[in-house]
DNA sequence: AGAGAGTGGTGCATCGATTTACTGTTCAGC
DNA sequence: GCTGAACAGTAAATCGATGCACCACTCTCT
């Protein structure tokens, strides 16, 4: 009752007058082992009592399981949202489940995650959280966890064995604030939450580089404008763009161009234009990271840096799966992939 | 080695010198059943050991997993991604996962996905496609599953041990489409995608409803403005309100008031209105439904519709888990929650 | 003294599938 | 005619935890 009426592998076994081996080995992709009118005879039992097996049973005895775990700051955020839908779709065209989980950015949780999940028999991780430590999660990884790092380029000391996908940060930064510069922006900001995580890093060293790069004086390129440390979340990211940019903006000589750290942030640095009786696009040039879906919808539309979701989590999920079906972890690389620039209406010469 | 280096609870067992049993006994909240020395010694042993317990090996013998299932249309649309991090938040306070999956309102999906899950263990899932038929469900309900219907109401030839946990879609539309006939529109449309989903019927029916409560002719509310039945995603919502919306605009007679069936359409809405020059709260007004995070943030900001998600999902949690744990299906019953009207920029009297 | 209840445990079958080692048969090759 | 490989298939141990049925022992009560 509890457990439905399923039907196990012996009465299949029995319905076709063989052994459960037999079943078994038909399963497992070795028929060479039995006749022709054998197999068949099986796979008629199997369709008649309409035999599923049980994935529990078989996770216990191969240590294997057909599932892979998901850890992002938040799926709130639609940029994560929609990764994890790309991802999802990558598994599941390998019949493969995958597991949410959102961590906040917190080392502690994720920790409690990884290992959750690893009890749960998974061995196989994309990690969004762009921690620049992985020293918590050390431990999985010489357990045998496969790890694939997203959004998070490598960094000196991390454990051999992990995998970096990520888009080149610095070189998005570079590009959008390059474009910035190239309209006659001269007096630029960015805004953005903690840079504890190193994703947030390297676009605040492209934003920097291209300035320099334009030979410009750095004091009036205003540096990082970062809230708590502890505050990670998405609303939060929106948040603190809007409360911010009020403050940049209010203050004299203000800046004419923003760079947010991302698209959520960026689309309350536009609200907070606003709430300064600016326009956005007019008064004050403002450009986002990542191209959600909303940078396209929202007025005005977000000039922003791509992000090829939907090739990054096929590419996330294939590594996964070589790693886990492999059985040893896969030698650690990088997959380090171009952005692109994606030029809207935010974005506009100076007044 | 691919199982990592794992401890047993034959080992812990040896280990503080009692039988298997004991350990079991002490781990599963039967601890009165030993001397409190002995029960000591059994924690002082795991602890050394680091010992956790399988979580496959238990679900076998058990049939009970600590996770739910969580089925949303697509998780790309920040709504359900809102949900899905609130789901997270009560599974996790309670020690459970949330496995989750993204069936894009296709029942043949959906039920490939339940099947799955089943197998997987799975006992308890919210579903939240707002299919008006739950047939290809049913199946697994009286095997024994657990299901909550989310933003669904319950519906006739529902099976009878459904749970359905949605807000007044009825009143909600209701109330957001008088709060533009007060402010003096008389021309409204309704944009809104297939009308297969009830939630979205519902909407349409509490729109109409105002519309006939307040004597207006009924010509003049534009009806239904359907896509083909099978665009459902969520890009698909915005990029719909953006088309029909331009087109509505340019026809001969205009309506000057725009009810969208959710949030993420009534943001193409508004990128609809801008498209035909058009300013959205001055010369057109727009309402969407849900009050997502970026109602807030867009400009202007979204009149809209509240659901409260974090109470919502809590509740479905817990439905879930008495129905799990408590073995047999509760029966069903259905929880209606009255939405709040959150009246913002995008709304004004008519020019 | 013997029945009955309570205490503090343990032994072992069990969940369902996998897989190794093995058996019995057939048949080619010398 | 005998050897031994190839074939078709099976028996049984195993994965790790659970929980029922049971046991040995000590009190208490009549």
């Amino acid at each position: 009752m509890r457990n439905g009426s399923s039907v196990t592998i012996y009465q299949v076994a029995r319905a076709a007058g063989v052994s459960p081996s037999t079943v078994s080995n038909l399963l497992n992709g070795r028929p060479g082992r039995m006749l022709p009118a054998t197999k068949q005879r099986v796979e008629e039992a199997i369709e008649r009592l309409g035999y599923r097996p049980n994935r529990t049973a078989r996770q216990l005895r191969t240590g294997r399981t057909q599932a892979i775990g998901l850890v992002v700051p938040s799926v709130a955020n639609p940029f994560w949202g929609t990764f994890a839908r790309h991802l999802e779709g990558s598994a599941l065209a390998e019949d493969y489940h995958v597991l949410l989980c959102n961590s906040e950015r917190e080392p502690e949780r994720e920790r409690r995650y990884l290992e959750q999940l690893w009890d749960d028999g998974i061995r196989g991780v994309v990690l969004c959280s762009s921690l620049p430590s992985l020293d918590h999660v050390k431990p999985l990884l010489e357990a045998g966890l496969t790890v694939v790092a997203f959004d998070r380029t490598a960094q000196a000391g991390d454990p051999e064995t992990l995998v970096n996908i990520s888009v080149d940060n610095v070189v998005g930064a570079h590009l959008v604030t390059q474009h910035l510069l190239g309209l006659g922006h001269r007096r630029l900001a960015y805004v953005s939450g903690s840079l504890r995580a190193v994703n947030r890093q390297e676009r605040y060293r492209g934003y920097l580089s291209a300035i320099a790069e334009a030979g410009l004086d750095m004091a009036a390129a205003n540096a990082e404008l970062s809230t708590s440390d502890d505050r990670y979340g998405d609303r939060d990211a929106a948040e603190l763009g809007r409360a911010r940019t009020v403050e940049l903006l209010n203050s004299p000589n203000p800046p004419t161009a923003l760079v947010a750290m991302n698209d959520m942030c960026a689309l309350g640095v536009c609200a907070g234009v606003r709430d300064t009786g600016r326009q956005v696009g007019e008064d004050v040039s403002v450009v986002g990271f990542d191209d959600i879906l909303l940078a396209e919808l929202c007025a005005p539309a977000l000039t922003t840096v791509r992000q090829p979701l939907e090739r990054m989590a096929a590419e996330a999920f294939q590594h996964l799966r070589t790693g886990i079906e492999g059985g040893a972890p896969v030698a650690g690389r990088s997959l380090l992939i171009r952005p692109e620039l994606v030029v809207r209406a935010s974005t506009a010469p100076p007044r």
